[in-house]
DNA sequence: TCCTAATTTTGTAATGAATACAATGTTGTA
DNA sequence: TACAACATTGTATTCATTACAAAATTAGGA
């Protein structure tokens, strides 16, 4: 962490662990009630700061999947995401990279910067497949 | 858009008519205030509606992209997307299909129905680059 | 160790995109 | 023409996120 620029702290610290030790893709409010319990002077302020300056600084990534809220993944090595839009549930796609780059590589518009490339599927995970009782969408749209 | 199984209506078929004569991918308000002139008694709840109602059956595209607002896209053939993070610039980015199709392709989780794939690019586009003057972000976070 | 400036955390208030809801208006079809 | 189904509208609400300022903490020099 202090490798990408950042101070630790005590809030800091529990919220990079936290990513790194689950990889559901938490959203910062799932964060705060997580860290709440152990961190009973937690802010929900210092969550949303944490996760911004981690970002920027590029020590997590952002992910720009669901509309209601971002999710952070504490995995910052390149590969896709799958939404479920029926339960929620975000999990990681494992790309050949080489492909990956080679698809991606000069594509953006000339002269321009590229910082981050994202790839997300959405659609209806297995379980929910199934599971098809009572069926309430997370999302309606893509 | 009756191939779609949605019914026409004015406001319907003025959404649609907008989001396919411009290339912008716009917001939901930028559509209501390009649109509310010629139709004074346009609601921005129609505009929401309608955009989900499009969405939902496929006759256009939400574009997950920008955590402030979502975006929209009346080009449903498969292409990827380039934000600029310093002045909120949405761009088409061109792949080659059968490339895309074979990155994508079985890589969702087993069982999984998949509904959409979404590309996307984020940088600092080639004119904020240069004009690099007074740099306000847009975003900063991926 | 103490001091001070810089940074971080915190709580509250504000913002703003999007939805819920109910009333009104419109349309398709019998 | 009548009525049911559907669309539109306006207002109120929700809720993720940010703005802001005060309090707490930390780093580093004297």
């Amino acid at each position: 962490m202090e490798s990408y620029g950042i101070r630790v702290s005590l809030q800091r610290l529990a919220v990079m662990e936290y990513l790194i030790a689950h990889k559901t893709h938490p959203s910062a409010d799932e964060i705060f009630s997580a860290l709440y319990p152990s961190i009973p002077t937690l802010s929900r302020t210092t969550i949303y700061n944490t996760l911004n300056t981690l970002a920027e600084q590029g020590a997590i990534r952002a992910l720009d999947i669901d509309p209601r809220q971002l999710h952070y993944d504490g995995d910052t090595v390149p590969h896709g995401h799958f939404l479920c839009m029926s339960c929620g549930m975000i999990e990681d796609i494992a790309f050949d990279v080489p492909k990956f780059e080679e698809l991606t590589r000069n594509r953006a518009p000339k002269g321009a910067a590229v910082r981050s490339v994202q790839v997300t599927y959405k659609g209806i995970c297995s379980r929910c497949n199934i599971e098809n009782n009572d069926y309430r969408p997370y999302l309606t749209t893509d």
